[in-house]
DNA sequence: CGTCTTACTTGTATTTTGCAAGTGTCGCTT
DNA sequence: AAGCGACACTTGCAAAATACAAGTAAGACG
């Protein structure tokens, strides 16, 4: 299995991609990126799950019902991938 | 909608950076693309269809009922975001 | 003519995703 | 203490994407 097929096993999965770039900028809350990415809930919930059983986020608890998601190292690792990849859709439609 | 997310409506489908990555080392044949990559046909065809249509490939006819797969310009500017998701995938190493 | 290779298509089962509605918990108000 | 609203999910079901298996078309070769 090559390097890119591993990568896209943890986070080949659709909203995957869209829920760390989105996490670049911070920790979010659920609802948060629920309204901002327009993913469905259960999607989110189980995308969420994923991420963090993979290391690629964890949950920080704020308040009795309220939790922040945010970025693992191994998370913001992903930056420079995400970056490649929105140069290139940037490229694609400008052209 | 943002860049990346433009990038996943093009390339976010299962197969197609693979598909993109395999033809990064040059033209590939169909019956190539599908024993290297393991892809179910029907998939293969589809995924075929649709990047020739987004611009990242093109067919070249060879023989009688043989043709080549090649990337466009587009398609070779695929290169680094695969590049950087490959790296990351390899620094990854199951968690 | 029949056979082989190559590049697909077609039919159907299975998995993933999407949509709508419901559940549980806690704090706040009354 | 009871009711209400906000938040973070879960659950049930329909639609779409994907996988698996088999079939088709077209030309070269004998």
């Amino acid at each position: 299995m090559s390097n890119l097929a591993t990568a896209l096993d943890v986070v080949g999965a659709r909203w995957a991609l869209l829920i760390v770039e989105r996490l670049l900028d911070g920790p979010q809350r659920y609802g948060d990126l629920q309204r901002d990415l327009g993913v469905p809930t259960n999607m989110l919930a189980t995308r969420l799950r994923e991420l963090e059983a993979a290391g690629v986020l964890s949950r920080i608890p704020l308040h009795h019902n309220t939790r922040a998601y945010v970025l693992t190292e191994r998370g913001l690792a992903l930056r420079d991938a995400i970056a490649a990849l929105a140069r290139w859709g940037d490229g694609h439609t400008t052209g």
